[in-house]
DNA sequence: GCCAACGTTGGC
DNA sequence: GCCAACGTTGGC
């Protein structure tokens, strides 16, 4: 049982798109770390969502893993943004998984916030120069973290 | 819109 | 394998 977080940007798909529609491929990830952290999840496995490049970033809520990786199939589709021409058909490059709704946050943990509390100072999100979409929370940090979004 | 930081590409 | 050029991310 693993923890993450997952950076979407909220104007693309928000934590109330996936509230209303449960259970969605988390898909578009074009980057190899954060694809192999995709395909290092189980499922069961915890996750914040995280609202990127807006007005206000920060985690807006939880979700579980659904479903373990699986191939993207946007890659394959010449008419998404996501087209990969160069990933082999036979053995794709890029996998998204599936999941499911957890709860939305009374209201959003400020990435401004995030950064003054002390026990969160390791997060990955948090390291100067990280842009990764997708990476490892510890136990400790996620406990943190739904202390800090019930208060 | 700016810019720092990082990843990828491609020539050599 | 090096590295410059370019593209992208994402906060501000």
């Amino acid at each position: 049982m693993a923890y993450w977080l997952l950076k979407s940007e909220p104007s693309v798909f928000s934590i109330d798109d996936l509230a209303q529609r449960k259970v969605s491929l988390w898909d578009g990830v074009r980057n190899y770390q954060a694809r192999n952290f995709l395909r290092a999840m189980q499922a069961g496995d915890e996750a914040l969502f995280y609202h990127s490049s807006c007005p206000e970033p920060g985690i807006a809520g939880t979700m579980t893993i659904a479903r373990t990786a699986y191939p993207d199939p946007g890659q394959f589709n010449p008419d998404s943004p996501y087209f990969d021409p160069k990933s082999p058909a036979d053995q794709p490059r890029w996998d998204g998984v599936d999941v499911r709704f957890g709860e939305k946050f009374a209201q959003l943990l400020p990435l401004a916030v995030l950064r003054t509390i002390p026990a969160l100072a390791g997060l990955a999100l948090l390291q100067k120069g990280s842009r990764l979409s997708v990476m490892p929370v510890t136990a400790a940090e996620w406990k943190t973290i739904l202390k800090l979004a019930t208060r």
